[in-house]
DNA sequence: TAATATATGTCAACCGTTTATCATATAAAA
DNA sequence: TTTTATATGATAAACGGTTGACATATATTA
């Protein structure tokens, strides 16, 4: 493959020129820019970004480490992380952790081996220590990790207040909370939290169920789902974790003809494609995923220039009301 | 961060040994193995990937362009492809061309500057020049390229005629195809082939339809479904190009009052996660990514020493039975 | 005319590795 | 004892760029 030294002997210049060029930098006429950009053509000149990075001490890549890439949620986020990232210049090296705490720290030292600008993680687990000297932004997204540069989250504790209003307004008296992560403390406790305190301040019955691995269990929760119901057969509400889980719910509510959401009413989380892929479609807690990708990007870009950027941002929710509730 | 030399030097020990502890080279004692390793984690080395791929002349990164991340297809496929590639040492570049040509080449020239140990990629167009002087092994799924050094598919064919039987054998009389993709000329095509064969066979009545960019447009099927159903009224059987398709085809059964499988039958393709969170469940064709994405990684790697591949390496598919036919 | 802005050349160090060559020293095998 | 295998050092070029210092030449402006 053509090199810098290529195209500064094919145009008869030298590489200082070519390379100027490259990055714009000094003088140069625009006869002589003209000329190089030919000759790049011409010998279909592409530059080592390998040799770049390792000049100028700093990579164009982000490392992107997610808990699982087929669930909806995290599809949407790493295609916005992607979009967010090609308006910054920025190439994406994806990671799937399926949370394990090993892969995780395996994959840091491999972000941090091809020195990315940033890694941009969501996390199953805390290990502060692991990250401490990663030397480049951390910013973390719907998960806490005490040694990052930064988190971008959604309001979780109004999604739970909005979902639980909901609900209650419709009539529900004994709402069921099924969480959509089974982790030690995480932001989406929140939703649970603002969800007990609304049926609280109603009179409303509030159950919670703890889905464990479910999540990486292939998106399986019908067996809690069912088992739950079993316990709890008064239900008439569920505010499901993610809308995965609520889809599930909705099955289940069938095949033991329960209709929604006239019998039962259930709000979901995330709003993703399947939240419109559903008979009746599912009544849930939007994410600004895009606005969320976007603020990622930015606020590893700046980490990564030293600026001081905000240690949380937190994006509003909506309620986005379909047929389930 | 720590270089190789600063391990050198902590260790008492000179650069070439080092280096070559770190790539199994020439001779080295278990008491300087241990003793660099020892270095390397007080130091928190970690090798600067740039300056190695730089180096050696190759990287262990590959490329990966689809059309679309979200499409639970997709999403699958990228899933399965980081799978297989780290356990062949390998990191996944994303990129989403959105199906834009311009994109897909800017993403080829990105991948080039890289220098990316292969490219991984499902095109909606058919560039073959562009790919010429790409100066990797160029792997392709789902999509023909000329230009290519392999291609990994399904059997679409035989896809084609397992979901018309089925259909047939249910006994619908006229069946509708709706294609999942809208672009030239690509292997899904056989689909349409195989069944409209099956059905003549078995005097079925068959149309077909083409979704035009609804794949790119959200993914949003609704329209077309609703038109094509409206100029063939009397459709008893629908085979979908996805179980998107499928999924969306079945909301509108159920918004018309058509009761699915009883007066429609549905059956979808890929069977991805969402063939089982509708009511009913989609009757699929399985596409078995797993196979397929461990096939292209292992495909590349041969390609990039140098060995001889298959040009085309297709996939078996199978009929998954669900509630929708 | 002198000063300055513009445009390019020359040269070399540097980024952090790999790898090859040659030298040297010790330990084990012939 | 000589040969050979093992283990490391010293040195330097190469990978493909970036960047800075300095020189030089022309074009423009004061």
């Amino acid at each position: 493959m053509a090199t810098l030294k290529d195209v500064a002997r094919e145009s008869g210049l030298t590489v200082g020129t070519v390379s100027r060029v490259l990055n714009n930098r000094g003088y140069i006429s625009e006869k002589t820019r003209q000329k190089v950009y030919e000759v790049m053509e011409e010998l279909n000149y592409q530059p080592n970004e390998m040799a770049r990075s390792l000049s100028k001490r700093k990579s164009n890549t982000i490392g992107v480490i997610v808990p699982h890439i087929v669930h909806p949620y995290f599809a949407k986020m790493i295609s916005n992380l992607e979009l967010a990232a090609y308006e910054h210049k920025y190439k994406i090296l994806l990671f799937n952790s399926k949370g394990k705490e090993e892969k995780e720290e395996e994959y840091i030292e491999m972000c941090r081996s091809s020195r990315v600008a940033g890694v941009v993680l969501c996390s199953g687990n805390i290990v502060t220590e692991k990250f401490k000297n990663l030397d480049c932004p951390l910013i973390t997204f719907e998960r806490f990790i005490d040694g990052g540069t930064a988190g971008i989250l959604c309001d979780n504790y109004q999604g739970g207040v909005l979902a639980a209003q909901r609900l209650v307004d419709g009539g529900c008296r004994h709402i069921l909370h099924i969480g959509g992560v089974n982790e030690v403390r995480m932001p989406a406790d929140d939703r649970k939290t603002a969800c007990e305190k609304v049926c609280r301040e109603n009179g409303v019955e509030f159950w919670d169920v703890d889905p464990g691995q479910c999540f990486y269990n292939d998106m399986n929760y019908y067996q809690v789902i069912r088992e739950a119901l079993k316990e709890h057969p008064n239900t008439d509400g569920i505010f499901a974790g993610s809308d995965v889980i609520a889809a599930q719910a909705i099955q289940i509510c069938h095949e033991n003809g329960i209709s929604v959401p006239e019998q039962m009413k259930i709000v979901g989380f995330d709003d993703v494609n399947i939240a419109s892929l559903t008979i009746p479609g599912i009544t849930t807690i939007r994410q600004p995923v895009k606005e969320m990708a976007e603020a990622i990007i930015k606020t590893l870009e700046s980490a990564s220039k030293g600026k001081m950027v905000p240690a949380q941002t937190v994006f509003p929710v909506t309620l986005v009301v379909r047929g389930s509730a």
